[in-house]
DNA sequence: ATTATTGTATTAAGTGGTTAATACAATAAT
DNA sequence: ATTATTGTATTAACCACTTAATACAATAAT
């Protein structure tokens, strides 16, 4: 989990979209505990108010569940985990075909092209 | 052309790439003139200065050309906007997928996914 | 020649994100 | 009981982006 933070959006919402990531692709499995605020900020050389901002979003999202004065964890159910991977796949797919098909792209075009790179990709 | 800027990056890095896609997809076709630096604000809705920092950036990347007193126009090397849709076409695709591998979809999975949200975009 | 339009530059103010340095309350650990 | 760790809150400073208002030089249009 290398921490790719660029400078070209709020560091805050990059930190809650590879949170979420870890979350989903199960890097931080249901129920399992978080590390503390202080340590994440120090793992993500970020300041505690920076993580703090991202951690407080996801809980509003009901992913993390806080306990007060024993840390964090992910929440236990594994449903609405699901549920989140699922919706962030779908819009990983409809923001790709929009801005292919602004770029002039045809679908089936795209399809031809995409199934190309997966074939590169696999060497 | 409806100017979709938010809020959670840099709006004249949001100008740049609009703009660079109005280019490379044709809506300004090569060697044709660009409206004034305050109409394009203005159209857009943004400050001159901001629209002043897109256009010079698009500039520096050679697509389009200033004429100092009399406004700036696409670049006539239509060679070089191909090119410019092929490199945007490839970052697309890889950085799609990526994220979704990321995720946790495999390779088959994410040609499955994709062709069946085309089938369902035909509709 | 005069006027209008072009890109460009400057200065000041406002805004939001980030960092830093602290402090506090609750409670788990000892 | 005491200590350490937890999330949380506050304040100030800094920085990049944005807007606003204005001005200037070059030149196309009249």
């Amino acid at each position: 989990m290398p921490w790719e933070l660029k400078s070209d959006r709020p560091i805050y919402t990059q930190l809650i979209e590879q949170i979420e990531l870890m979350i989903v692709s199960g890097v931080y499995p249901p129920g399992s505990k978080l590390p503390s605020v202080r340590d994440m900020a120090q793992e993500a050389e970020v300041n505690p108010n920076t993580m703090q901002k991202a951690l407080v979003k996801l809980e509003e999202d009901g992913l993390i569940i806080t306990h007060r004065t024993s840390g964090r964890s992910i929440t236990e159910d594994a449903t609405m985990i699901e549920r989140a991977k699922t919706k962030l796949a779908q819009e990983q797919v409809s923001e790709f075909l929009e801005k292919m098909q602004l770029l002039g792209f045809e679908q089936h075009e795209i399809l031809t092209i995409i199934n190309h790179m997966v074939k590169e990709m696999k060497k």
